[in-house]
DNA sequence: GTATTTATTTCGTGC
DNA sequence: GCACGAAGTAAATAC
């Protein structure tokens, strides 16, 4: 098999699984790597079969995965039918969802601003005001890294130059905080709080949550 | 089918293709998504039958994924035998080795120090002088987002402390450049270069090449 | 083993 | 459609 497109890249004969779902994409699986393929090609692309060779083409991008096949071991079609969606809970829009609805929990009196409130650099997850008419930034995150300090950090910097809300204070709020990152954050005065899903929802009030 | 680990998920029942690798990997697809299985559990873990319920566990971390089994369409199991990896070409490392060859695409009479020049928190990817005999450091990424420039602003704010090279500015190399990270770049005084791999290794001289 | 960085990241979401 | 941030990111590499 040979693919040519962000990359190129070869892979030698051997006995492969090639998945070609409804939605048009193909994938050649080994028998390891976890669910990853080898290769893929996503859709929406073309496939053209010719005796010994399955072409399979991007249009817009022009990537190309050739398929050599010196034999077919099986080759077998299933009707898969309607997917009822997988339903996700306890990701990081549900941590801000919840935690816009009860900014009290982060200090008596302090209030939602608004979430994802613009910067140049992008939206800043919560914007709140405190009990004293303080402003104050909210990082989230499912886990807190050192990453998500940058962020707020830079965040906090262009929030700062904005005189109408100035000074902006900072805290990271996260379901688990790494060491380091509550380091890091310490350091820049930035404030921590360990957020918890299962309390936060206990707390959600199920007449005017969106989920 | 019920995960819960990272995050909790239901799937509702549905004709799905459950995948099982030599390595231990159970995926479950459903007839769209690309390659991506709706859920999966990486190895190492372990898979118990029971009549009508697959349970697979990953005892290290304690997620678990059960699978109600209603009815079986088709089992099909193949021996795939070894796997010859994949052979990639055109990834970073490669722009990396492209460039140091051919530093002066960033200027004219500039040429290679040497590329991976260490620092205290790691190499920065190539550092280079310039025709004033200026030092020059140089990140490149294929994509160039704001990350890239933070590192790039570390490795800088160290190697202008050591005044057997300072002082030390820096260039931002990618085949495609994020406006934000651009921003980010200028505003730190950071000049921004495009880089075009065809034509990187169209100047690349094959009898020198190291690729 | 831990931390860092890449990835044909893919994927959703806001503008 | 573009750009940005999240992902059960996973996987490879450096330390």
């Amino acid at each position: 098999m040979d693919y040519v497109g962000r990359l190129t890249a070869h892979l030698p004969m051997a006995i492969r699984l090639i998945m070609v779902k409804a939605d048009g994409s193909v994938s050649v699986h080994a028998d390891g790597g976890a669910y990853k393929p080898l290769n893929w090609m996503t859709p929406p692309c073309t496939v053209r079969e010719s005796v010994g060779e399955w072409r399979v083409e991007h249009g817009k991008t022009g990537d190309a995965l050739v398929i050599t096949i010196e034999e077919i071991l099986a080759d077998r079609s299933y009707e898969l039918g309607l997917d009822p969606g997988l339903q996700k809970d306890g990701v990081e829009a549900h941590l801000q969802a919840l935690l816009a609805e009860r900014v009290e929990v982060l200090g008596a009196g302090w209030s939602l601003v608004r979430r994802e409130y613009p910067t140049a650099i992008g939206p800043v997850d919560l914007l709140v005001r405190d009990d004293a008419g303080g402003s104050v930034a909210v990082e989230i995150k499912r886990r807190g890294e050192i990453d998500g300090v940058e962020q707020l950090t830079r965040y906090l910097e262009l929030l700062n130059r904005d005189p109408r809300i100035a000074p902006v204070r900072g805290i990271f709020a996260a379901q688990q905080i790494k060491p380091q990152a509550r380091v890091l954050a310490v350091d820049r005065g930035i404030e921590c709080v360990r957020l918890d899903y299962d309390q936060l929802r206990g707390l959600d009030d199920p007449t005017t949550r969106l989920f």
